[in-house]
DNA sequence: GATTAAAACGAACGTTCGTGCTATATAACC
DNA sequence: GGTTATATAGCACGAACGTTCGTTTTAATC
């Protein structure tokens, strides 16, 4: 958000025209390195898919290092516009740990990176190399780690969770199902996943909630059963 | 397990030196790769770790691809030895299924590779290259989740577990949370992820448990309760 | 319209990548 | 011990990588 906001400013106010193109550089990195990587995130092929020279490019981040940074940092900022804000749309409780799981889980299966879930591309990538981009990579993930873990002792605190649950046990559960949603439809193209992390997600929500939260969560649609051979499923 | 037996033989049936040094190679490779990635693994940097030539090391397998191939194979032989194996000695049903994702953890937690599990980092990796490569990790990734699906059925027919669940539904949900666990480990070092991956698997397992199969778990260990300021926490 | 600073370019650097070729060393066979 | 297949090494290649440098284009200011 910082990164955003630092443009280099002309005498009258108007914002300088390197600003709109870093920015666009930054809209291509994001969906480039969700799919191919952080580092097969190339200098040369990021310049050819904008038609600008390697060299103009590169001079906006001074490295490829600053590059990575800066697509994070980038990647960052759509993850919030996308998943935490809308969910804090929400009423403070169950119904927006709700949202923060379903919106998360339509943010992957929307489609708003090309390669799904970019942090969990990116993590996979980078938790073996120390380095920058690896520790904002971990800090990123931490936050929002604490962001569903404070979402669950909220809805403890309203009343609508059981108070003896473990709200950092439960923020693992459901990152970890979302987490197996992405694997499974960027590995195998299942759609599948997201209504089966759904349905646990909503499953350990309904067992630990108070009367008072069981209302404001989504309505039972059926009962878990084995499906026969239900017609239209992938592979 | 084809690879690994089709050594080049003399007629006296024995062993011929590269299939020794293929072995090695594939030893250190399948280390390599899962930290730094099947791409990241450079013939050169291989080499030079096992102290060869690259143009020797490289006829071994013809190309990259190739290289990559026999390590993903050769890591399939590892998990099959450290993780299905253990687990086939557990008596079928409620107590194989539970081995198998206790296992699971355990050859994460015990570093059996060097950057966590081989297929995690390598499908998260692939996931977005079509190819061989990427076609055979899907296979292998698809094969455990059989395995997982058959061993929850199994536990279903030999009455242990109730026969409503779905079995693949509980299967992803296993997979999520160990997958999950897999992650927290990578990119935090957070041990405490495997005891919340077991508690989770093994909190499901008993709510659908049925009493001839709930005595065969592991004893409930203490009430799911928020911890207050436990010590000897990481970070 | 002239001045000037920012932005983009084009060419080249030194490395490293995967991949061929050719020659040498190794070890099994007669 | 000489022959022969196999395994390893040495060397070179073209391409792509990140990066640097000097120049040219662009656009805002006077």
């Amino acid at each position: 958000m910082s990164t955003a906001s630092e443009q280099t400013t002309t005498a009258t106010g108007r914002k300088a025209r390197g600003e709109r193109t870093r920015q666009a550089i930054l809209e291509a990195a994001v969906h480039l390195a969700s799919a191919e990587g952080l580092e097969g995130l190339t200098i040369g092929r990021l310049a050819s898919e904008l038609s600008m020279s390697k060299s103009g490019l590169f001079a906006h981040f001074g490295s490829k290092e600053g590059l990575q940074l800066a697509t994070v940092e980038a990647a960052r900022g759509v993850f919030i516009r996308e998943v935490i804000g809308p969910a804090f749309e929400a009423e403070r409780g169950s119904p927006r740990l709700w949202k923060l799981c379903d919106t998360w889980l339509g943010y992957v299966e929307g489609g708003v990176f090309r390669g799904g879930c970019f942090f969990a591309a990116a993590s996979a990538e980078f938790d073996g190399r120390p380095g920058p981009v690896r520790d904002r990579i971990a800090a990123i993930m931490k936050e929002w780690l604490k962001a569903l873990g404070r979402a669950v002792s909220e809805a403890q605190r309203t009343g609508h969770l059981d108070q003896d649950v473990d709200a950092a046990q439960l923020a693992f559960e459901f990152n970890a199902l979302e987490l197996g949603a992405n694997w499974a439809f960027q590995l195998h193209g299942d759609r599948r996943a997201f209504a089966r992390a759904r349905a646990a997600i909503l499953e350990r929500l309904r067992l630990y909630s108070k009367p008072a939260g069981l209302r404001l969560l989504p309505a039972v649609k059926e009962k878990r059963r084995a499906p026969r051979a239900r017609r239209g499923n992938r592979q």
